[in-house]
RNA sequence: UGGGGUGUCGCCAAGCGGUAAGGCAACGGGUUUUGAUCCCGUCAUUCCUAGGUUCGAUUCCUAGCACCCCAGCCA
């Protein structure tokens, strides 16, 4: 970030909120658990870019971590090869660190766990809570029972100990092919908590892992893998989400069957619901998949990658993340609490330039052809220590096109008309004297005069001139492409499309609008990627990273200014 | 009609038996060389509904109602 000040960004955020997981933790703490240790982790599938919803879990674990003094661990959770990559892997990492936390050591791995996990199985086996069963995926489908009934007792249900660690050793060294034989855990087939009914431990797949390459062919399953991961690594509380409330009775099973010292709660909160977008990971993966955006870190997608290329500040998500609390009711966040969240963070932050984006070419016709000035101007009206730059200021210069309309439509309109004044940001009052016309009736010149004596100052004769408007001096403009975004969906839930119809209908069709022929003030010449200035009247602006160096440079609109006058009929 | 959850302002969310915090949004007004920022003010006699307990209930009890999740060898 440029001109980065940490003391105001730290300023943007707050104290600790409290939530109802910090007050079971007081709880714990008081009533002496876990001999005053907690600890937590952060467990994520690398099958995909981390997004906004995996933010809060983030903030708060490694949150929690941080104000009880206890430590977070960044786990992967990859029991299921067919979907995980090592690109994901990495971009997961750096965007944990990017958010702002840290782990302690190399992050984590369920695979580091494998053989234990293997031995544990066995221990289940011995004790007949698991058994092997070589009922097809559909036979297990059909007897699993359904809300209402129970489901059906498997014929392998009752093999014997010896049998089923014959069975299940020779899974593991490869005797049987993918999907012929699962471990199933001996629990109840007719518990009306369907996660219950024998469910599967372990299934064969012959595929190459990420981190465990060739070594295993037999991969354990989610609800098997987890609790232990957290008890081998003396998790204290194992924070997930609403979906996995009804596994919790398997992950004491789990638990509770096995020889393992530590034992750690489960504590399940809503997800993040955000209007105007989505956080499914099989859904961002279609977008990125069949091209709607432009990849996982599309400035216009939910991912942190995205979002960052966009412009968004770690501490602004941070902020935005404290703000929309932790509860166990579902909800449904409005895009604006987000989008202020970042124009807070930004405004204290970001250095103000002037750049034309619909450019309208303007003669001042007294003003010397031969002279040229160097005016100065402040980087930021609220934050002197920021300094100033200078702005080149000729007889030929560049206004946006929405700051000129010939007659003035109402009353309260205070750009320029024809026979109007107004203000140049940081330089002198003009008066509009005449426009030219092209052949398409479009306007291509305005013709205009300045008053010498206003620089700085209002005008002598006491004369008000209300309007103020932000311009570029022609000769040293900065070419630019700038790109102006929009939300990605057309609707508060994109689930909600009509029936037949798929959450793709739901795309905003102008949520990018790229203008390739922009002015930039001349200082943003020495601008690099990834800085984020305030266009002052336009909106926040990032450079973007991607960018090569030849080509002239592209611009994301962060997030526009707040605008009054729009909102009120205005355009 | 099985099991597990949730219901406090348009949105998020405090509150844990003592008489409804805060943020966002919205709406007024002031300052302003960004229609920005900033400042000041307004915004739930009421907490899903109905009964009950109590001097007193959003908080306790009972009965309803609404919504969400679960029948992957995904996580």
């Amino acid at each position: 970030m440029n001109q980065a000040n940490e003391a105001a960004a730290a300023s943007s955020e707050r104290q600790p909120v409290k939530n109802f997981i910090r007050h079971l933790i007081d709880a714990d703490l008081a009533a002496g658990k876990n001999a005053g240790a907690v600890v937590t982790r952060f467990p994520p599938e690398p099958n995909g870019y981390l997004h906004i919803g995996h933010a809060k879990s983030i903030c708060l674990n490694f949150g929690i971590a941080r104000d009880y003094r206890g430590h977070c661990n960044l786990r992967f959770d990859d029991t299921n090869p067919e979907k995980e990559t090592p690109e994901f892997v990495a971009s997961i990492e750096r965007d944990v660190n990017w958010l702002g936390f840290h782990w302690q050591g190399r992050a984590l791995y369920a695979s580091d766990y494998f053989e234990q996990l293997y031995q544990f199985a066995l221990e289940l086996i011995d004790q007949g809570l698991a058994y092997v069963c070589e009922q097809s995926g559909e036979e297990m489908r059909t007897t699993r029972g359904t809300l209402t009934e129970a489901g059906v007792n498997s014929p392998y249900r009752e093999r014997s100990v010896a049998e089923n660690r014959d069975l299940f050793t020779r899974m593991r060294s490869g005797e049987f092919a993918d999907g012929s034989r699962v471990l199933r855990a001996k629990i109840d087939m007719a518990s009306p908590n369907i996660n219950l009914r024998d469910p599967v431990l372990y299934r064969i797949r012959r595929t190459l892992h990420h981190q465990t390459g060739s070594e295993w062919c037999l991969y354990p399953m989610y609800d098997y893998t987890h609790p232990i991961s957290d008890a081998l690594e003396g998790i204290t509380h194992s924070l997930c989400t609403l979906e996995f409330e009804d596994h919790r009775p398997l992950y004491d099973w789990v638990l509770n069957h096995i020889t393992i010292a530590c034992h750690p709660q489960q504590i399940e909160f809503s997800r993040l619901n955000l209007q105007y977008t989505i956080v499914s990971k099989r859904k961002l993966t279609q977008l990125v998949r069949e091209k709607y955006v432009h990849g996982w870190d599309d400035p216009r997608m939910p991912t942190l990658a995205g979002m960052r290329r966009r412009g968004y500040t770690p501490e602004a998500i941070r902020t935005f993340c404290d703000r929309i609390g932790v509860t166990k009711a579902d909800n449904s966040v409005e895009m604006s609490l987000l989008e202020n969240t970042v124009r807070e963070d930004l405004n204290l932050r970001a250095s103000r330039r002037m750049a034309v984006l619909k450019p309208l070419r303007v003669v001042i016709s007294n003003y010397p052809e031969d002279q040229r000035e160097q005016l100065t101007a402040a980087n930021h009206p609220q934050r002197p220590e920021l300094g100033s730059r200078t702005l080149p200021f000729s007889r030929e210069i560049w206004i946006d096109r929405d700051d000129f309309v010939p007659e003035r439509p109402n009353k309260s309109f205070k750009r320029l008309v024809k026979g109007g004044e107004v203000r140049l940001r940081h330089a002198y009052i003009i008066r509009c004297d005449a426009y030219e016309v092209e052949s398409e009736g479009e306007i291509s010149r305005l013709i205009c005069s300045y008053d010498a004596d206003t620089l700085g100052k209002n005008p002598a004769d006491g004369r008000k001139v209300k309007g103020v408007i932000h311009w570029v001096e022609a000769e040293e403009a900065v070419s630019a492409e700038v790109r102006l975004y929009d939300r990605l969906f057309d609707r508060p839930n994109p689930e909600q499309v009509a029936e037949g119809e798929h959450f793709t209908a739901a795309i905003n069709p102008a949520s990018l609008t790229t203008l390739a022929h922009c002015y930039l003030e001349a200082s943003l010449a020495a601008s690099s990627a990834g800085e984020t200035y305030q266009f002052e009247r336009e909106g926040y602006f990032c450079r973007d990273p991607e960018t090569t160096a030849d080509a002239v440079a592209v611009w994301n609109r962060t997030v526009t200014l707040r605008d009054s006058w729009s909102e009120q009929g205005g355009d």
